[in-house]
DNA sequence: TATTGTTATACTCTATAACTATA
DNA sequence: TATAGTTATAGAGTATAACAATA
């Protein structure tokens, strides 16, 4: 059946492995800016989210606290992230990316994406249209209302 | 520029990683043939490709020689693939899944399809039928002819 | 000497459990 | 008691360097 639930499963585990792999190997390879993938994410999102929680992070990524706590460590002992004490609630931590963080980012955003681009723009502007599409489909249903936790359940 | 091939490889960068952790989320809690997607695609290679050297295993799945060497320790020991010295070139080893590591391939293939599938059973058919086409450009781009496109998608 | 694997070592990413500090 | 984070610990995945065995 076209455009089953199930079809539609097989052809995303197809792909996207694929893609991921392109996807570490561009960051790898661009030294300069040795960032991982998950670091990556998490300066897209405190840049865009100034001042989130650890748990907001941790949440918009879908990784445990601890987990994420620990990356933070990374990224501040980097230069790269700022933890602060939030006045209002003692408890809650907020962070920030510095100058040096930004600049990381951006460039291993530029240098990957241009990697990307480079293949992609070898199709039709609808075919990465599409795409675009997809992506955001994907983004809204395995991003959020993460129930992964849950799921897991263990 | 809506569809510059930019936008697009920025949104890629966005949700890939959102899915890809998705996919290891799902394999991993399929308990009874719990294999990581590196795992998982060792056996779908190596069910194509019975006999294969080491070396070809990972030149295809793009790992160095010693990770390789340690993931098919790994897959040894659970008794899912058999290690044996080629007759011919005493310095090669020659490897083949057993019948539990193919066993555990489909099983595992099977299940994380399904889970998958729920979550994509939310989407109206129009969504899905974009992101299956999404999927085949994109493993028509960074596939490079390799191993998981006909595997996986069987 | 060149090739094929393995062992040793180390680092990143991720998880769960136990803990601290604050509300 | 409930919430936000951290520390402790563990295990997978990956890499490089040094080594052994075979050609």
């Amino acid at each position: 059946m076209l455009g089953s639930p199930d079809e539609c499963a097989r052809q995303i585990l197809e792909a996207i492995p694929l893609v991921m792999r392109a996807i570490r190997h561009e960051m790898r390879s661009h030294r300069g800016s040795d960032l991982s993938v998950p670091k990556f994410r998490v300066l897209i999102f405190l840049n865009r989210h100034e001042g989130a929680s650890l748990s907001e992070i941790a949440e918009h990524l879908g990784l445990a606290l601890p987990s994420m706590s620990k990356m933070i460590d990374g990224l501040v002992t980097r230069n790269m992230v700022v933890r602060q004490m939030d006045p209002g609630d003692r408890r809650r931590v907020t962070l920030a990316p510095t100058p040096l963080g930004r600049a990381a980012m951006q460039s291993a955003l530029e240098a990957t994406a241009a990697r990307l681009a480079e293949r992609l723009a070898a199709l039709p502007a609808s075919g990465r249209c599409t795409i675009i599409e997809a992506m955001q489909i994907l983004a809204s249903i395995f991003g959020c209302g993460r129930d992964t936790k849950t799921a897991i359940g263990k």
